[in-house]
Order: C-alpha cells, then sequence, then structure tokens
DNA sequence: CGCGCAACCTGTCTGC
DNA sequence: TGCAGACAGGTTGCGC
C-alpha cells in the first residue's frame, strides 16, 4: 500500500505539474476532509492560494500553499493521487489555473486529508505523530538503538509505528528484516549492535530501492497517470509464501506480527528464544 | 507508558 | 451457484 516509496513517488511525479499553479478551485465529495482550525472549509481554505512546493513527510503528503496554509493529504492503503479530472471513487477534486486537475480517489474512502492554518500547526500535527525520516542524516544505528532501548516490541511492530520511524509500512518492513537477517518477532530491545547497523542499512536499502522502482503496486497504488509501479516484482519475501529463499532456498513462511500478514525466511531470519 | 487489538471501509477471495 | 465470513492494511483510540 502507499508507504514511503509510493508518496515519494507520487510527489515527484505531481510536483512539476502542480509547484507555481494556483488552486482554482477545491470540490470536497468527502466529508471527512476538513480544516479544524477556525471552521473554516477545507475548500474556502484553499481556493485561489499558490501553491509553493509539493513535500512528503512519513507517508503523508503535504501541499505548501501561500499564505502560510497546509494542506495534508494521506492515502492510507487505497487512496490515489491522479493528474486528471475523473476517475473511479473520486473523493476530492482539486482544479488548477492552468486547466489542470489532480482527483484523490480512493475506493474504500479512507484516505484522509485536512487544512491546517500556519506552519506551527503543521509542525504540531507531525511532532505528535511522526519520527524520525528514515532517507535523513538523523537516521543512524544509534538513533534506532535509541528508540529501540528498554522495548519488548516485536521487530516488525517497531517498524510500523510511525511514531518512532516514518514511513514504512508492511511491505517495506519485511523486505528489510529479511535483508538485515532479524525475526519479526524478535523483541526489538533485544538487538546487538551490529544487528542495528543491519537494520538501518536494510531499511535505507529497501526504501531506496523501491523509489528507483516507482513504488509496488499490488492492488490499488497508481502513478499520477495511473500506471503501475514495479517493485512488488522484486520482492524477496514480502508476498512469496510457499516460494525458495533468494539466499539460502528454505520455504518462505507467512506469520501474524503486530496484527499483519508478515513474512519471512525463517532460516535466515531466527526465531527468538521466547516468542 | 507500552503494547495489543478492534474499528474504520469496501472489494475480493475462500470455504461450505 | 450462492452466500457468509475472512482477509487486506495505515492509523486511531481504547483497554489492560
Amino acid at each position: 500500500m502507499p508507504e514511503l516509496p509510493e508518496v515519494e513517488t507520487i510527489r515527484r511525479q505531481l510536483a512539476p505539474a502542480v509547484e507555481g499553479r494556483r488552486i482554482e478551485d477545491m470540490e470536497v465529495l468527502d466529508q471527512r476532509w476538513s480544516a479544524p482550525a477556525l471552521g473554516v472549509e477545507a475548500a474556502d481554505a484553499v481556493r485561489g492560494r499558490r501553491i509553493d512546493k509539493l513535500d512528503r513527510r512519513g507517508k503523508y503528503l503535504v501541499w505548501e500553499l501561500s499564505g502560510d496554509v497546509h494542506l495534508v493529504m494521506h492515502l492510507r492503503m487505497t487512496g490515489n493521487l491522479l493528474y486528471t479530472d475523473d476517475a473511479r471513487f473520486v473523493r476530492v477534486r482539486i482544479r488548477l489555473d492552468d486547466g489542470g486537475s489532480v482527483v484523490f480517489a480512493d475506493q474504500r474512502r479512507f484516505g484522509t486529508g485536512v487544512v491546517l492554518l500556519g506552519g506551527d500547526a503543521r509542525d504540531d500535527y507531525f511532532a505528535s505523530r511522526l519520527g524520525v525520516e528514515p532517507l535523513s542524516a538523523d537516521f543512524t544505528a544509534d538513533h534506532i538503538r535509541e528508540l529501540a532501548r528498554g522495548r519488548r516490541a516485536p521487530a516488525k511492530a517497531f517498524l510500523l509505528n510511525q511514531e518512532r520511524i516514518a514511513g514504512v509500512g508492511n511491505i517495506y518492513a519485511d523486505e528489510a528484516l529479511f535483508i538485515a537477517r532479524i525475526h519479526p518477532l524478535r523483541p526489538i530491545g533485544t538487538l546487538r549492535g551490529k544487528q542495528f547497523d543491519a537494520l538501518r542499512a536494510a531499511v535505507v536499502e529497501v526504501l531506496e530501492a523501491g523509489i528507483d522502482a516507482r513504488g509496488a503496486t499490488i492492488d490499488d497504488f497508481r502513478h499520477t497517470d495511473g500506471a503501475s509501479g514495479a517493485f512488488q516484482d522484486r520482492f524477496l519475501v514480502h508476498l512469496r509464501a510457499g516460494e525458495p529463499c533468494v539466499r539460502c532456498g528454505t520455504t518462505i513462511k507467512k506469520i501474524r506480527a503486530a496484527g499483519r500478514g508478515t513474512y519471512l525466511c525463517p532460516r535466515c531470519q531466527r526465531a527468538p528464544r521466547a516468542a
């Protein structure tokens, strides 16, 4: 589903088309979209503003508008942002001053959008939800070690927790743990020194590979022009239960970890003692 | 506080 | 063939 590489792919594709344009109108067809501050309707808050920058934080997409207004979107699981004026399941339509349009389409209506008035409100919004950006210089083995200290949460749950590391979801967590040879149920606080290095490197590697492949399309994710990503063809363990491990040939297994379908090589990723 | 889990939602797949 | 139930998953909120 849309994780960091998928959202980054959308950002890169959409930014050239929208940055510098003005929003002529925003048509809100799903009432989950709101402006919590000042009782201002979302559409009224953004109308006429210039799009200064399209940014990303974790799995969130941020439209930085003139006048210090920020439109923050989250695609959740089935949301898509398409550069077109029509599609199935359109929840929001943004018309640009050059005649172009962007629609937020979401089959399951899980996707959300919120207008935040002022950079401070935007910063507060993210500060309470998101941890370190895994592709930034702050994402070091020492940083992960600090986050993991004393915690008994399974490694998989740790990676999925956006308050610690922002942007890793179910696909990339499985792939990173396989590369780092860490069992998904291993309590994160019991990792040894070198394993933190391996985990950092693996997370960076899979996220960059995902971006290079322009994201993974399993069911719903699409590029802004409707095309599919390619990273699903490079999965090492995710969705590969019953197939041989690319490293040792052992049959890939599917288990449940952190309430999610989780794929691993039982030989490369040795089980923790008590779990 | 830390952790697990249900809820949110809807389309698709599985089993009877 | 039909239908009920399971499953998919990012985030939030609740309970222990």
